[in-house]
DNA sequence: GGTGGCTATGTTAACGCTAACATTGGCTTA
DNA sequence: TAAGCCAATGTTAGCGTTAACATAGCCACC
């Protein structure tokens, strides 16, 4: 920084406010040190602004099952809006069943100085618990119940789970199965809830299992039943790999999909549009959702203007798991 | 620090010296600060220490395609690893097709002051321009052609090519098409060498069609031929996701897996389990491959010693898309 | 024409930490 | 017993940056 004070023939102070878009730098010296800059490759040392500022330009992001596409995927649209916003994400994957681990993962990202925390489970325990040990600084979660907390992102899943139970009893279903998700997760619940809505609406009667997520939870719930027997014609799953599991097991049964069963599934993997037969579920734009934590997290540090935060709704994606009931 | 100096009764700078864990303190004074340490929640400034030492203790990755499950899952458990070691990680996300993308990433990171890269990307072009413009740091990155630098987790996908093949050799297959990944991308062009090594051991004559990884690539490849008309027994596809798309393509003409045409894959995705036929394919050990990154990086750090480099070999998950050749 | 105020820049002192050197005191050794 | 040494701790300075205050020069206005 001296030596561009140096060539530009400035104080190292100057250098310092062109480096911040200071006002009152006439456009000439901001020129001569912009090019003084360049000509040594200057690039200001974050670890001494930091130092001075006590302002680290780092968001931490505490995720679990990074491996999945959901997660992934906001995640790495969450880093793609932050950098935009000149800031530097540090991810810490974590097992939101283990509170030791979560903990672990805080710490971690506390040493680092982390301006705003993005919570990426949507296991509602693990969000409480870093909210209650993480105060000092803004915590954004995703939030799929009422909104509680005006740093969560919404995600209508009510809405999903009601849009596909809609789009089952819209062919004619009525003894539809829910296979839901485990109960701690928000999605889990609101999923189940929008569907009781729908089945309600038309007052059909509830079926539920308690599913995991996993493939393996839909396949051993599809082979210990027998939905024939049992009069039912359409599954809708939580999550798409409860549904794929549930499609396995129809093959090995030889239960014809859509024909005697129709399925609905929940995330729109990219798979599930080349299974067979290819899964109608309902999907969440992961870019809009990792741009709007993003956002709240910005607005929470004073960076930019608070921004509405209506639902993001997710979308019906109609593919070939579902036909109309035709065997009365 | 000054004020947990003064609570344990001694200098800040043994404070420093019981944070980083020297050698000449008296027991029970490191157990005084350590107490003191506590008592006001104390926790060292990195920004600081990052300052003093110009080692910022932080990693980049530089990742492409992180919402699929192979990068995914290697970053995750890099990122693992480096956290173990006490060092920070900080992700970028990357579209390997574009020089510049790539470049701004690495800008990016730089700022950060990183001490050591990751590249998590198959794409050779990507890798040589990073190692063109990244110098001063070290850099590791993948590779799966002859171990042409230290600094790159090998793995060996030339052997899980040859395994593959040689799989539906065993089986009595000996029409066998290759749909290959890019050809940019050293995973493919390895897992492609495998491929015609087996045959060629076996006098077989080798059968290539380009893909591009995706399951779109696939179903499109299989719409487009007659495999049956061919003479085509068996595939070996260069990804799960490959063999996903011809799989639905089979299902939509009417073609039996296995009972017709065999089908291997690559890279066992959690999907490929529960698809139907099971997919036979070949595993990576993702967490392996991440641990073996981070031990490669600290080795170049000076941070531990430098392990041995032996390749990493893929497994072979026989499932059943796959079955004897019977129809002479 | 002096006073006031503004604009553009310079000077100084920290931010929290650690390396290097300085100091202290107890112990050995001739 | 004095010289020397080592082990344990203290003191000082500076890493690269920015906030706060200081200065210098210019213009306006009564």
């Amino acid at each position: 920084m001296f030596d561009v004070a140096a060539i530009a023939g400035v104080s190292h102070q100057t250098v310092s406010r062109v480096v911040n878009n200071h006002s009152s730098i006439l456009p000439a010296t901001r020129l001569r040190v912009e090019e003084a800059m360049k000509s040594v490759g200057y690039r200001p040392n974050l670890a001494a602004q930091s130092l001075k500022t006590s302002r680290s330009k780092m968001l931490g992001i505490l995720a679990s099952d990074t491996n999945l596409n959901g997660p992934a995927s906001a995640v790495q649209n969450m880093e793609k809006a932050a950098r935009l916003a000149g800031y530097f994400v540090v991810t810490c994957a974590i097992d939101a069943a283990s509170e030791a681990d979560v903990q672990r993962g805080i710490d971690h990202l506390n040493r680092l100085g982390i301006e705003g925390l993005l919570v990426v489970t949507p296991d509602s325990k693990t969000i409480a618990q870093v909210r209650r040990s993480v105060t000092r600084i803004p915590v954004v979660t995703f939030d799929s119940g009422e909104q509680t907390n005006p740093l969560a992102v919404s995600l209508d899943n009510f809405a999903g789970g009601f849009a596909a139970t809609q789009h089952l009893i819209d062919l004619g279903h009525e003894q539809i199965l829910h296979i839901s998700g485990p109960t701690s997760w928000v999605e889990s619940s609101a999923r189940l809830q929008g569907y009781e809505a729908a089945m309600l609406q038309h007052k059909l009667t509830s079926r539920v299992i308690l599913g995991d997520w996993s493939m393996e939870s839909g396949y051993e719930i599809a082979r210990a039943r027998n939905f024939k027997a049992d009069g039912v014609t359409a599954i809708f799953a939580a999550s798409d790999h409860i549904a794929l599991g549930v499609l396995r097991a129809c093959h090995e049964r030889g239960l014809s999909v859509p024909g005697e069963l129709s399925i609905v599934g929940f995330d729109d993997l990219p798979e599930s549009a080349f299974c067979w037969p290819p899964l109608t579920t309902i999907r969440q734009d992961f870019q809009a959702i990792g741009e709007r934590a993003i956002a709240l997290m910005l607005a929470a540090l004073g960076a930019s203007e608070t921004s509405v935060a209506e639902k993001l709704k997710p979308e019906l994606v109609v593919r070939e798991s579902t036909s109309q009931l035709t065997s009365f």
